[in-house]
DNA sequence: AATGAATGAGTCTTCATTCAT
DNA sequence: AATGAATGAAGACTCATTCAT
């Protein structure tokens, strides 16, 4: 009855009809709670909303369904959204970058993409690096290009400049990340999360700034 | 070398008995490739060589034997063959600590360990707590220990021994964990590795080392 | 009668689908052949045929089948259909009475569903006291009351009519029923059961009947 | 060491080793508690103090014991002790025989063997079958003996001594038996058994005895 | 004779997937 | 398009039985 008009039907494979939202909103609580695995269609279905037969309805399989909700999560973890301020300062954009990225990754609700991703990436390998494209290098990428401008404009000293991205970016998870994906803390608070952070940026310049 | 002779049996729920080392070493492959909820007790059997009821006779279930294992996998990987040599300077002593911890991590040999741990943790939070505690908050609180030393020693100007100490491992995983976990390269040669290493024993000298 | 129409299905837990009582009564057929534990879930399954999975679409798990298979034998061999006609004078009730329910004890198509309750009365005592309250000490209360009756009205004399009612079907049994259950003779026919009845009928109204 | 002589050794087919007959008493616990089904070949060797090993060099397999177990029972529950003693009147000749055939069905410790073999025989008839003669036929039998020698003798007036017989011990069991076997009651106590078989006697005797 | 480690067939149960409606 | 009943393959686990010692 309220079905779109004839003339423009929504199929069932559109790629973005609101059920196909619906469905992966589900697969993306049970998926990221329970693993590849651990995660059931029916769990799916039900926290979806829907049938279980629907769900054959939008996606060829348990697979494909899992794929696409990784798609989607590396999407909205693509990092399209900051964008660095040139205005800043180097402390301030290492700051509110480091921030960021630990913000996505102890992200408070739910279960973490990125550990169900390393979860299956020896036997998915091809989504494994996928993921790894689309975000972390993603973000190491985004934070190297910046090092590269400030290096050219003689406010940084860096030889291999995604080395130190990436160096830049793991020692802001120092203390945070493990502990929190193992269960032994609660997701840090931006407040702890900025004290590591304003750490490792103190670190990072006291490596790499250019003395004046 | 005292192991048992051949001539006198061991009783199958012995601790030690070559039968269960054996499941142990099947179980390994097996869970550290496929995870908790993808391994089969049928494939484990066959990686290990006997029969599935055998499986039964030395664990209770698969919960249990998987978590022999991964006590199995924290003993083999805790730190207590790896002792500072207190007569290096601080700059040997971090290039080797960094080296033995990536060396560990991204060991070529069979799946990883911590991954496969990190993917149950939400599961089995005391699984996940006491590898922390036994394996990566082991090391961290080595090399903290080091870095009190060497702190009171005049030698090096840490607020935080913890924070730093976990900062230099984080830095140490630089380029290299993520893609290994994530099968976007193969485990890193130790030659690649003590780069990285020596990169982030820089940086982190840059930061703490007290300057004559 | 009053079942659904054919065109509109009915849900899968629905207490009284079709599936359901044809699920039902393969494992009438299966439980009281072979007990509780003989019994596998796949024959259940060819018996009532449908498939193995199916059985778990209705019923939780095997307990749960028999515990319903149970109730439903109860509710058959309750006492509903057999009311005691106050005309007939006390030989006729008490002779209906005991033919009525030896048939129910010794009936010939399939297993015996006294016998196999009894078989797991200890294992689980809740269903075997249910049973013995829905059937038997239905049966007995019953004819207790009609007991009652007619010692009010002057025609019998007893002390306790529980217990004469119990003795009266008891006696009914004499010769059928234990070699019946234990495979010594087929079934009893209409005639032998009326022969023992009657002879039954006898002896409790040589003990119980005032004589007028 | 304290092996009998080599000149007389015990085999291990011996019908009447102590080790076969201590295998015979943990099998009789764990099959009358647990069924044919139910009990499991390890359990009865954990009861019996050998190994399961050892349970097949005394017994073909699980058949082949319970049959002997139930041989044994059969065995003990033939009335052999039971003399009646002619020199008592009617009343107490029944009342010996009811106590005691009572007492045998409704004993207190362990489980009812005709409960166990009532459950099975459906699956093994010639068990059932052989239960049946040695056990509650012989009983029957040799009350319906006594019945024919008091029926010539004149004392009582009596067609049909077998089912007279199989008449009174049903009787007797009015009210104790089914409430025991499905765990209404706990086993009745031998003053209880007394009331019900006392009440069974007179209504017995009403019946058959010779009015003088 | 006695053991108990080892086996593998068989059990209950789950779950991805299909299909008639 | 959406459902949910039905399936059967596969998994964890048990247990009667065998066999080397």
């Amino acid at each position: 009855m309220n079905s779109p008009a004839p003339s423009m039907p929504v199929a069932a494979g559109d790629e973005d009809s609101a059920k196909r939202r619906q469905i992966l909103l589900g697969a993306r609580q049970v998926f990221l709670d329970l693993g590849f695995d651990g995660a059931s269609m029916g769990e799916i279905a039900k926290a979806a909303g829907v049938s279980k037969g629907t769900l054959y309805v939008y996606f060829t399989d348990k697979h494909t369904l899992f794929e696409a909700m990784c798609e989607c999560e590396m999407r909205v973890q693509g990092i399209e959204k900051l964008s660095i301020n040139p205005d800043d300062d180097v402390a301030s954009v290492l700051r509110k970058f480091g921030q960021s990225y630990m913000e996505l990754l102890c992200r408070p609700q739910g279960g973490s993409t990125i550990r169900t991703i390393m979860a299956i990436a020896e036997r998915m390998p091809e989504l494994g690096r996928r993921y790894y494209h689309n975000v972390p290098a993603n973000w190491i990428g985004k934070l190297a290009d910046y090092l590269n401008n400030q290096t050219a404009a003689g406010r940084l000293d860096i030889g291999n400049t995604e080395l130190a991205a990436s160096q830049f970016l793991m020692s802001c998870q120092a203390t945070l990340f493990l502990p929190f994906i193992m269960q032994v803390s609660p997701p840090p608070s931006s407040e702890r999360i900025a004290e590591v952070v304003e750490s490792a940026v103190r670190m990072f310049l006291a490596a790499y700034q250019v003395k004046s």
